[in-house]
DNA sequence: TTTTGAGTTGTTCGA
DNA sequence: GTCGAACAACTCAAA
């Protein structure tokens, strides 16, 4: 009989389609599921509080699961080295095992871990668990990585990107004497003033929640996606992103549930949904090869580029009081649900660093710590899209116009009015651009959008011949 | 090495 | 309201 393996949960809190678990119980002894609780390790991307707060539940939930699987989830908080080491005497443990990530500070941390515990004569293997395609399973013909997402998905799809996932364990074999454990509580990981009513209404953390949320979108929005998606007013997209985050549900398994729902790929609906899961991918895989990226821009010359610092417009973009609805209304949504519409992304993104003219990277914390589903990889990469710096080759700089993307998306302004009730009896043919009718309560717009945008085209020429956009060189690093 | 085809999501203007 | 063209002429990736 082996002795134990240790499963360290990171970003995998499922039981189905889980390697590592799947591996362990394969290996034969008792399987210990351990999270460890160490955000210092992020460095400056620890996780934010609505992060955090999905966080706790995800793993109250994980835990009832493997408690009822035979083996409790094992929690520990202090640095993830030391912390296995000292379960691995605990517990006798002769093997460790996890599912890998891909931000560039677990990486190097990850590849230290790995050394460390191997050094100590244990049994280490790490398994893909949360993505279609690994950041090095894919290379240009000249061998390097990708900046441009459609050869990207094409060099995808030709390699295959559809992977039986792999069954949940019927049954954990549990240690004999579990080694101790902190409560989720210890952890402190809910906010100390209960600001969650709204994450709370709009949310169901967990594997099963997960679940119920891909069966949802299966069953009622996939066929028209491809339009539905682009309406805020409508529930149109698949609300998978943070359960994916966290690994509740892996991509495999949503295609997956695609075929066993007999939806075709080939239809628009589909084709495009699977196209979202492609970007997710895209998005570590660049963050992977530029590991820089979550501060620098992919595109050196954007590092000269004349950005504007006005504490007082942050503030006004963050707390959804610009004067243009449709941000207001977006940034609301973040605020409350901890989520935002994915075109509203772009409309306050673009409206953040072309209208305002303020850093991607302010946008890029704000988002980090209120989103459910803050991802380093999509964050930075979106960031980077809506500052015009990063993995867009297209030939000109994209400047939205909020009141138009709201025209056109949002066109009775029915999302509008559900997070700015003071529009509410405003009459929709003013209800983007209230400043015109004037409407009580309601702020004028902070900035003149054809005249920011002006100025942020002139801002845009004064970098455009400045140096050639060659990429910094990428610095790869082996898992 | 050079050439070629193509690139998530746009906006404005004028017919 | 709708449509097509102009915008300005950049990079990426593959042949």
């Amino acid at each position: 009989m082996p002795g134990p393996t240790l499963v360290w949960l990171r970003q995998d809190l499922r039981l189905a389609d889980q390697p590592a678990l799947h591996a362990a119980v394969e290996r034969g002894g008792a399987v210990i599921p351990v999270f460890i609780h160490a955000p210092d390790e992020d460095l400056q991307w620890a996780p934010g509080a609505a992060s955090n707060w999905w966080l706790h539940h995800s793993l109250q939930s994980l835990n009832e699961a493997l408690n009822k699987a035979g083996s409790p989830l094992v929690v520990r908080a202090g640095p993830s080295l030391d912390t296995l080491r000292e379960l691995v005497v605990e517990t006798g443990a002769e093997a460790v095992y996890w599912n890998r990530v891909y931000e560039p500070a677990r990486v190097l941390r990850d590849q230290g871990i790995k050394a460390g515990l191997r050094a100590d004569g244990l049994e280490v293997r790490s398994f893909n668990a949360a993505l279609l395609i690994e950041p090095w399973d894919v290379e240009t013909g000249q061998g390097g990585p990708y900046r441009v997402f459609t050869p990207f998905w094409r060099a995808c799809l030709q390699r295959g990107i559809e992977q039986d996932p792999l069954p949940a364990p019927s049954r954990l074999p549990g240690p004999e004497k579990p080694p101790a454990s902190l409560t989720l509580d210890d952890l402190a990981l809910l906010p100390r003033i209960d600001w969650a009513a709204g994450l709370r209404a709009t949310w169901a953390p967990g594997e099963r929640g997960a679940q119920a949320r891909l069966e949802r979108f299966l069953g009622q929005s996939i066929t028209g996606y491809a339009d539905s998606r682009d309406r805020p007013d409508q529930d149109g997209t698949s609300g998978l992103s943070p359960h994916l985050h966290f690994g509740e549900v892996s991509p495999r398994q949503v295609l997956r549930a695609l075929r066993d729902a007999n939806i075709s790929l080939e239809h628009k609906g589909p084709e495009s949904f699977v196209r979202e899961l492609g970007w997710r991918d895209f998005a570590h895989h660049v963050l992977y090869h530029f590991p820089h990226t979550p501060e620098q821009p992919l595109n050196p010359r954007f590092e000269d580029f004349p950005w504007r610092e006005s504490e007082a417009d942050l503030a006004a973009w963050q707390q959804g009081r610009t004067g243009i609805p449709i941000v207001d209304a977006a940034m609301r949504q973040l605020w409350e649900t901890g989520w935002m519409h994915n075109r509203l992304r772009m409309v306050v993104g673009s409206f953040l660093t072309k209208n305002l003219r303020l850093h991607w990277v302010h946008g890029a914390r704000w988002f980090w710590d209120t989103l459910v589903d803050a991802d380093l990889a999509s964050n930075t990469l979106g960031w980077q899209w809506a500052g015009g710096c990063g993995a867009d080759a297209a030939p000109y700089f994209r400047i939205f116009n909020p009141q138009r993307q709201g025209e056109q998306y949002d066109p009775d302004g029915r999302f509008v009015r559900r997070f700015l009730p003071v529009l509410k009896k405003t009459e929709t043919r003013y209800i983007h651009a209230p400043g015109a009718g004037g409407t009580l309560g309601y702020p004028a717009p902070i900035v003149d959008l054809k005249a920011s945008r002006q100025a942020a085209l002139e801002a845009f020429e004064a970098i455009k011949n400045t140096s050639t956009s060659q990429t910094k060189s990428s610095s790869k690093a082996q898992t």
